[in-house]
DNA sequence: TCAAACCATCACATTGATGTGAAGGTCAAC
DNA sequence: GTTGACCTTCACATCAATGTGATGGTTTGA
């Protein structure tokens, strides 16, 4: 498929398959007159970029993680060198406080709307203001 | 206090505490010389700036959430307009998008690391390459 | 064959979160 | 009373992720 397509069916605008690309994140082959020729599987890679990038990682360190990520579960040895190990237990770990960090926050929020809505619903409710 | 200590106990550059006050996400008060006079309950404010921060969330979303973030849990009507409501909600699942990814691919890795260190542990494991 | 709808590269602009440094006021200690 | 460690404001720089538009080639269909 074209970058036409790629870029309706992921929500991404073109701008960024080819800035993706620019970065690494994807290969797509090329056709004969040079346009972009993608294959159908990295619809999913590109949500999947979209999401980690939405979940605050930078193309640098995703570009090292993508290949860890894809399934069927493949062992790449040749990326599995010490540093690519340390990289990647460093960012897990981060994730985790994100992960934890977003969770307090989006509780807390979530509560708070719960009592709104609750003494909207029933005014009786006591509440400091 | 002033800003120097505050950016030594929250591990935040001096710079960015101006740059959240210009953002209007903290409101020191100031002395008769002009410094900047932080409340202690601001260390904690910071820190939960920073993780909303570093968990994706622009300083003008914060801005609107951190006082429904509060403890102890005070709702302020006077904030709790339709507009606002809709903009947690709206961020609250936004937030549980970004959990549900983050933790997809944090698994991932995790599996993947797992993995290779039982690989590497026991070379008999198969795999492919 | 011409127009519309693709595609390409290139380049400059913007935005949000930061870094960095200049130019100068305040204050504590020696 | 001078030095050093604070503080102030201001301004320009950077970086990553995007927006936008110019300029031009390719394909498709009336």
């Amino acid at each position: 498929m074209r970058i036409g397509e790629l870029a309706e069916r992921t929500g991404t605008p073109r701008r960024l398959l080819r800035y993706y690309e620019e970065q690494g994140l994807i290969l797509p082959e090329r056709c004969a007159n040079g346009y972009r020729a993608y294959d159908e599987r990295l619809v999913d890679r590109v949500m999947q970029i979209r999401g980690l990038l939405d979940a605050g990682l930078p193309t640098r360190i995703i570009k090292q993680i993508l290949p860890c990520l894809d399934r069927p579960r493949i062992i790449h040895f040749s990326d599995a060198t010490p540093e690519m190990i340390a990289t990647l237990e460093h960012e897990r770990d981060r994730m985790t406080e994100r992960i934890q960090s977003l969770t307090r926050n989006r509780d807390a929020i979530a509560d708070y709307l719960d009592t709104v809505r609750l003494t909207q619903d029933d005014p009786g409710v006591a509440t400091r203001s």
